[in-house]
RNA sequence: CGGGAUAUAGCCUAGUGGCUAAGGCGCCUGCUUUGGGAGCAGGAAAUCGCAGGUUCGAGUCCUGCUAUCCCGACCA
């Protein structure tokens, strides 16, 4: 590619709008352009290093027997209806109507679509295994899109969906996608750890997220120091079980008065107790029945674990008017003691440990002193609901948990039967009996992926590509555009380096010398070939690597095999 | 959805009721320059987010709307 013709525009200067690096240095290369919240234009640099990365995917998948598809992004409401989730699905899900005033929505996700076209064709256990994906924009209203590519409203994803005919087998196919997944982001040369993830109401039992370490990563993992257990902080356990107490110091429950006293921090102060000493009691609404959660006040409520625990398919904060239906009180004051018949209530083990907590009396304006675990209240259940925190101690060995920020760029899933069920797409087993088709779907981000990539791999002069996903590999910068030698010896590199299958650019523009050399480091293409009317008087180019800033002067011979070279050694590294 | 902020040329900004809306980046022309975003001269480019209002006079004040961003809630 001749750069005097591609199709962008380098700035020295970033909107404001953009917060983080990718963002910013993704818009000042000029490889995309904000057309609403959350909705970008990929120019060709960015596009460039997307169908790259699609490349990858689509190699490793294959590998693994994968089947590409295309499916449409736009869905009527009759398949969701069927699952469910027309529903319960909030207003991500961008819904319209066609001119007939039938219901249709953009496409979220596919396992609808995709559970409605296998049901169609499968018939027998013969034809399982079949491992189906596409790579389509898709689109989410999200409530706040956020930092470019990373969190866009439309956004283009692979996804893919595996049938198999029974959970054995299903989780055989799982294991293979982890694996492919594995290969797909070392190939992409980021630092990622795959962790144990929630599997939200997309549901299903059992999910990996793959984040790749970064500052600016919206989820916060946890990973043991010592062995190899990672898990999304929303997923993350610890060695927790039910406390113990001292019967003998259990004292008889007190009301207090406490006007006004409605959040765990005001009451705390009032009282001039720690908040550990609290029983903090929230009602929710679950599946559309309302349930008392118990913890420690001193820690929060994990939704995420809350949903696994009951099994639900929503988990949200019930309103206030529920709140006093059930309790008799205001937001606030709510407590176990006295609910039991009223209402389910659900336990953290933190309330368990230790004697005389102070809870909600279900009485505005007052407080309940002395209340303790089996004696004055029996929680229907019991678990671990709250957030692992650092320096907890690993679920699986000895060593504690460390904190990362991570970017999730893709997910495995394994849904067991939750959509073939629903959808009814089973098959005829050895016997000719019928049988649910066992799920797995499979999840990237492959703009997020690209945008994580320059979150992991940039400094203060630009992006510094991982050459698997750099939208050229190398450039080459004739210096001195008005001498015919130097224009020459840079074409002729151009040549031999394309000719090597080098995917290279040429700047070819009428600028300065110092002006190419920051929109190359801005770009960021691994090796920059600095073609020169100095060094050429030696028969030499100089070659910049990227990454590390070294240069090096290589005669004219030698370039192109080195370039070759270095390029497939780094795209080797995983 | 709650809280906060912003909206002036393609981008970054100035403009604090009063003359023709100013500067930088970028763009075009010419000259000069050619190893780290050069210099000089000239030029094009703005319905000051939209609608209404207050005022002799509004980019500036008021009201409504819209869009965008930030924090939170939310997020297969």
């Amino acid at each position: 590619m001749r750069i005097s013709q591609l199709f962008y525009q380098t700035l020295k200067e970033v909107p404001r709008e953009a917060q983080i690096p990718s963002h910013q240095l993704m818009f000042r290369a000029g490889m995309i352009q904000q057309l609403a919240s959350g909705i970008y234009n990929y120019l060709p640099l960015a596009y460039k290093s997307i169908r790259k990365l699609e490349t990858i995917i689509r190699e490793e998948l294959e590998k693994k027997g994968c089947q590409e598809v295309l499916l449409p992004y736009v869905q009527p409401s009759e398949l969701w209806e069927e699952s469910g989730r027309w529903g319960y699905y909030g207003p991500e899900l961008l819904r319209f109507k066609d001119r007939k005033g039938g219901d249709f929505c953009l496409g979220p996700t596919h396992e609808e679509v995709i559970t409605d076209m296998v049901r169609k064709n499968l018939k027998s256990y013969r034809q399982l295994p079949w491992n189906i994906f596409q790579i389509q924009t898709k689109f989410r209203d999200e409530v706040r899109p956020r930092f470019g590519l990373m969190r866009g409203r439309e956004f283009i994803m692979k996804d893919g969906y595996s049938f198999d005919v029974d959970e054995e087998a299903s989780k055989v196919t799982y294991q293979k996608m982890y694996d492919a997944y594995t290969a797909i982001f070392s190939r992409c040369g980021l630092t990622f750890r795959a962790v144990d993830a929630a599997t939200g109401n997309i549901g299903g039992d059992m999910s990996h997220e793959f984040q790749v370490l970064a500052q600016s990563g919206e989820d916060l993992i946890l990973s043991c120091d010592t062995c190899s257990y990672a898990a999304n902080v929303e997923k993350a356990v610890t060695k927790r079980s039910e406390g113990t107490r001292d019967s003998s110091l259990f004292e008889e429950p007190e009301e207090v008065h406490t006007p006004g006293c409605k959040t765990i921090e005001e009451i705390s102060d009032f009282l001039k107790m720690d908040a550990s000493r609290f029983i903090k009691s929230i009602v929710y609404i679950i599946d559309e029945e309302p349930v008392l959660i118990l913890i420690r006040g001193d820690l929060d409520i994990n939704e995420s674990k809350v949903q696994t625990i009951m099994g639900a398919n929503s988990v949200e904060l019930a309103d206030d008017a529920t709140v006093l239906e059930i309790t008799g009180a205001g937001t606030g004051f709510a407590g176990p003691v006295g609910l039991k018949k009223k209402v389910k209530i659900l336990a953290d083990f933190s309330v368990t440990s230790g004697e005389n907590f102070v809870s909600g009396a279900n009485k505005d304006d007052y407080h309940l002193k002395n209340v303790n675990y089996g004696k004055d209240y029996t929680p229907d259940m019991l678990g671990d609901i709250t957030f692992a925190a650092a320096g907890e101690s690993c679920p699986h060995c000895d060593g504690k948990l460390e904190e990362h920020r991570g970017i999730e760029v893709g997910q495995v899933f394994y849904l067991g039967t939750k959509y073939s069920k629903t959808m009814n797409c089973s098959y005829l087993d050895k016997d000719g009996k019928d049988q649910l088709a066992v799920m797995g779907c499979y999840g990237i981000g492959v703009g997020r992926t690209v945008a994580a990539a320059i979150e992991q791999n940039h400094d203060d002069d630009g992006i510094i590509w991982p050459a698997a996903l750099a939208p050229f590999e190398a450039v080459v910068l004739p210096l001195q555009m008005n001498k015919e030698e130097v224009v020459q010896a840079g074409d002729t590199i151009y040549e031999e380096l394309k000719a090597q299958g080098v995917d290279t650019a040429l700047d070819d523009r009428e600028e300065r010398a110092g002006f190419k050399f920051k929109d190359a480091d801005l770009i960021g293409y691994p090796l920059q070939i600095v073609v020169g009317a100095r060094s050429l008087e030696n028969g030499e180019v100089e070659v910049k690597i990227r990454k590390t800033g070294e240069k090096m002067n290589l005669s004219l011979d030698k370039v192109a095999s080195f370039v070759k070279e270095y390029i497939d050694g780094e795209k080797a590294i995983s």
